[in-house]
DNA sequence: TCTGGATATTTCGAAAAATGAAGCTTATCA
DNA sequence: TGATAAGCTTCATTTTTCGAAATATCCAGA
């Protein structure tokens, strides 16, 4: 198992690489904080995420490719949420094959309280400037808008 | 299962809430192009993640901190990333009980492709400006190096 | 208008992934 | 020196996700 240094190298860091490696930092550590905030919710962690991510009503379909999960996945969660009162399924007025998950009002509770949690966390922990956060929050929210042209429904 | 649209609010988006999803999105992105990009390369898509976190050499529990998975869901994933030639275990020389996980060449030739590839993709699809990305990048270093502090070993 | 192919969601068994308790070794501290 | 904590591993169990098949709906082209 342990080998002589020579058959290994170090690898470089380039800029856009830690950039990459920097959201996926972000997004674990999110998950952490979410993972420590609820522990007295007792909701699935798969679950709590889709909460966030109901921003607005969204298809099961559209909700599952942007979470990268399979349809198949994104209808027992939405069962699971459906039944604690948390979402409710509704008709796709556009297409009746589609349901859209909306949050209740409960849902949106539970959202708030997770989102502003996590956000306070997040300010006080990371030490990032009022310009630094404000930037970064604009390029995100641009990145946020291009992929959803990616996987629009 | 439908119910009255009074039942039921719409969530209003604030900017920092933003910047959170469009990390979510962004992280679901690029994990989705790595899906992609490596359906000829035969490692599971866990031990994928490992290779690109691996830019340098990191403790099993630092690791799996980092990923927030538990120890022992990381020593599954590095005996599969060793027997297949990615990764050497060393010992840390600083502590008989921990072991660093190294990549190989085959594993750092692994990383740059697929670092490589995905960024790329990730410039021409999302279309952000070079002023853009790199105030992105550098704000993503900042907080990655913050949350390394509160993540070592 | 009709038809064939594509799409949206669901069901449910199978597969994959993750957990968690227990164990061993090592490090730290009083 | 002894007690406690930490790092990693093992392996049985639980959880999560997949994926094939099915049904209903949509849509473009003939």
């Amino acid at each position: 198992m342990i080998q002589s240094h020579d058959s290994t190298i170090d690898t470089l860091i380039e800029p856009e690489l830690g950039a990459l490696l920097g959201v996926f930092a972000l997004h674990n550590f999110i998950e952490s904080l979410m993972d420590d905030i609820d522990s007295g919710i007792d909701v699935p962690h798969f679950e709590r995420k889709i909460v966030v991510w109901l921003d607005r009503p969204k298809r099961i379909g559209a909700l599952a490719r942007e979470m990268n999960v399979l349809p198949s996945t994104m209808t027992t969660a939405a069962d699971q949420l459906e039944s604690r009162g948390l979402v409710v399924r509704e008709r796709d007025p556009d297409d009746r094959r589609a349901w859209l998950l909306k949050l209740t009002q409960t849902g949106a509770d539970l959202r708030s309280a997770l989102v502003v949690m996590a956000r306070t966390l997040l300010c006080e922990t990371l030490d990032l400037s009022a310009d630094e956060l404000n930037s970064f929050a604009r390029t995100s929210l641009k990145i946020h808008a291009n992929i959803q042209k990616h996987t629009t429904c």
